[in-house]
DNA sequence: CTATAAATTGAAATCCGTTTTCAATATCGT
DNA sequence: ACGATATTGAAAACGGATTTCAATTTATAG
């Protein structure tokens, strides 16, 4: 398995693009944080450490990192654009706290091979797959809690 | 089972709305509708026959139609939020065609079990879920076709 | 059957996250 | 170091969802 690292910057260089202290200092910081955290979100992190670099770039290289396929972009109906690091992380599905906000992963290899078969009986090629499961997670639910606001 | 008229009726008489010829047409348009229309295409569709009603209105009466639970809210990631007709048309998850837009339905209860399993390890109270299935449909594929664009 | 209060309507404005523009700056191959 | 090219940050533009507002319609009370 290549490094995140090296991925990116074979990236860069196939495509012709440049190696910037920006781009390199976004990248530490993604891989470094564990979170679902939305472009914004990720923005304003990243602003505390390095408050140079803009809202602009800081997108722009996340749609990098989805395009060399070091990120994936998530979208849990919030209408923010969510991504996480999927290298080095296989494919996983979502349980999404609708109290306290929290993104779990799980995986399930029954539930995949059953997707299979349900695209076979429909004669479906799939290139992707979303599920998402959204409620209380176990803090939430056994505190009483219903809602953060 | 209610009839949707019945149940939308109730729901404007509980909450003291009011029954409007507006929202009477665009209630049976939308139940006659078979695809998983966007706002903007049901707006376009429903203008043909009914040029004065406004995509305000439109939008308005479609979020009425999801608070009484007439029609659900899709959100297939494409940037435009979905109604489909929910009442009578139980619990289902979707296929949809990257190349065409088609959107198929279907029903897995095997993956329903797994999920309330996979819910119950994480000692997670599932509230909703969402699984979609992206790629080719039938037609998409066996055409060789990968892009309507 | 009015009169009146309250809800609804359509057009336009606003919101809000995403994406693009653009002039200044930085990078990289030579 | 030079020159071509890519990148940057700020601000503007974009696109769909939502709200505003004055005019209109509905429902209720008299």
């Amino acid at each position: 398995m290549k490094k995140p690292e090296e991925q990116f910057l074979d990236y860069l260089a196939r495509k012709r693009l440049k190696n910037t202290s920006q781009r390199m200092t976004i990248l530490s910081a993604f891989l470094r944080q564990k979170a679902h955290l939305s472009t914004e979100e990720f923005y304003l992190q990243l602003r505390k450490k390095h408050p140079g670099i803009g809202y602009a770039t800081v997108h722009r290289t996340l749609k990098l990192f989805a395009e060399c396929g070091i990120a994936s972009e998530r979208n849990f109906g919030d209408g923010q654009m969510r991504f996480e690091v999927s290298l080095g992380n296989e494919h996983h599905d979502h349980l999404v706290c609708t109290s306290c906000g929290q993104i779990l992963e799980f995986e399930n290899q029954q539930i995949e091979q059953l997707q299979v078969d349900v695209a076979k009986t429909h004669n479906f090629i799939i290139e992707d797959h979303r599920l998402e499961l959204y409620g209380l997670c176990s803090a939430c639910h056994s505190t009483g809690q219903q809602s953060v606001s």
